[in-house]
DNA sequence: TAATTTGTTCATTTTTTCTTGAACAAACTA
DNA sequence: TAGTTTGTTCAAGAAAAAATGAACAAATTA
């Protein structure tokens, strides 16, 4: 297929672009990975591969995204380890192909797991502390009020630990 | 209580400094402001109000944390629109006290309705947007597909809806 | 073996977000 | 009224996060 003279292609390079629909659902990906606190490339490749009927390799995500390698390889690395992407092998070709996985909870479980889990044990760790200097505190007025607010710290984490994993249930 | 001449008081210059206990539950909460994708001065400033057993204004909390007035007026703010803090009348005194909101739920509550609903909004007009373009995709293996990834946003979205509003009767 | 394809890593640049501080307004006080 | 205290706003600077692209490694092919 030839290209009428006419058109000016030193605007868009070489890529392929992209339809209403694709720039619809990407568009509601990056949104909703901004809300999760990730970065737009992260909802550009997943939202392209979701509406993608076919399997995509690293080189077209970055043509028809216009995305350099280096964010492709980073953003489709993350996206692996959530589980919210997974290669898959095509025979006679060496390249990775892609596609997303669609399952809600289980997208929810990877992002629990990689993103939120890491950082509770972080705070765990401080609370711990915490409640090392608490119990030091002087037998006043002040001490008590701030040995109180550790405990209600305490009741809080026991309280995110009972709750998290109920979150899985609710999602099937 | 006067000060040893032998202590250099040019590094850290007015502000009253904090114990290891306020030290240590401001640490909390700014790791945990990190996580729900807040700016540090949120935490330092609730944190600080959350171990506090009495009121502080507004210049205090500059002097304790060696925070600029912009940002503490400007994280009071927020804070109040969260109902995370409020401020609380001293009689025969001009200045705004301030407290923290220590329910859990209550602040749970502030935060789905600043920060989560409205960009849970933007998603559901996105989401019809797209469906408007889905209505029109050609009668296809590639269109029927396509479909079925909108419907399937469709049902995240109305499984959201439903989720979100029992997250409150978990935290009481 | 040399050249090519595919993908990763990471130092640098770009973009975005946060903080600061000065200008301002409102409410009080002398 | 002029001056002070208290708090807000916002332009500009600083810091943090994300994207780029070039160097590299591994696998493949000629």
């Amino acid at each position: 297929m030839t290209i009428p003279a006419t058109i000016d292609y030193a605007e868009r390079p070489a890529a392929l672009s992209l339809s209403a629909l694709e720039i619809g659902v990407i568009d509601f990906f990056v949104g909703a990975v901004k809300v999760l606190g990730m970065p737009k490339s992260i909802g550009e490749i997943y939202g392209l591969l979701f509406v993608s009927p076919e399997p995509l390799t690293l080189d077209s995500l970055v043509e028809r995204l216009s995305m350099s390698k280096g964010s492709a390889s980073q953003g489709l690395k993350l996206l692996r380890a959530f589980g919210a992407v997974k290669a898959i092998y095509q025979p006679g070709d060496r390249r990775d192909y892609f596609v997303a996985q669609t399952e809600l909870k289980q997208l929810a479980a990877g992002f629990m797991r990689e993103q939120i889990q890491p950082r509770l044990g972080h705070g765990e760790e401080r609370l711990s502390h915490l409640q090392g200097i608490a119990d030091t505190l002087p037998d006043s007025a002040t001490g008590d009020f701030q040995r109180d607010r550790v405990a209600r710290l305490n009741r809080w984490s026991k309280r995110g630990r009972e709750v998290l994993p109920l979150l899985g249930g609710l999602l099937d």
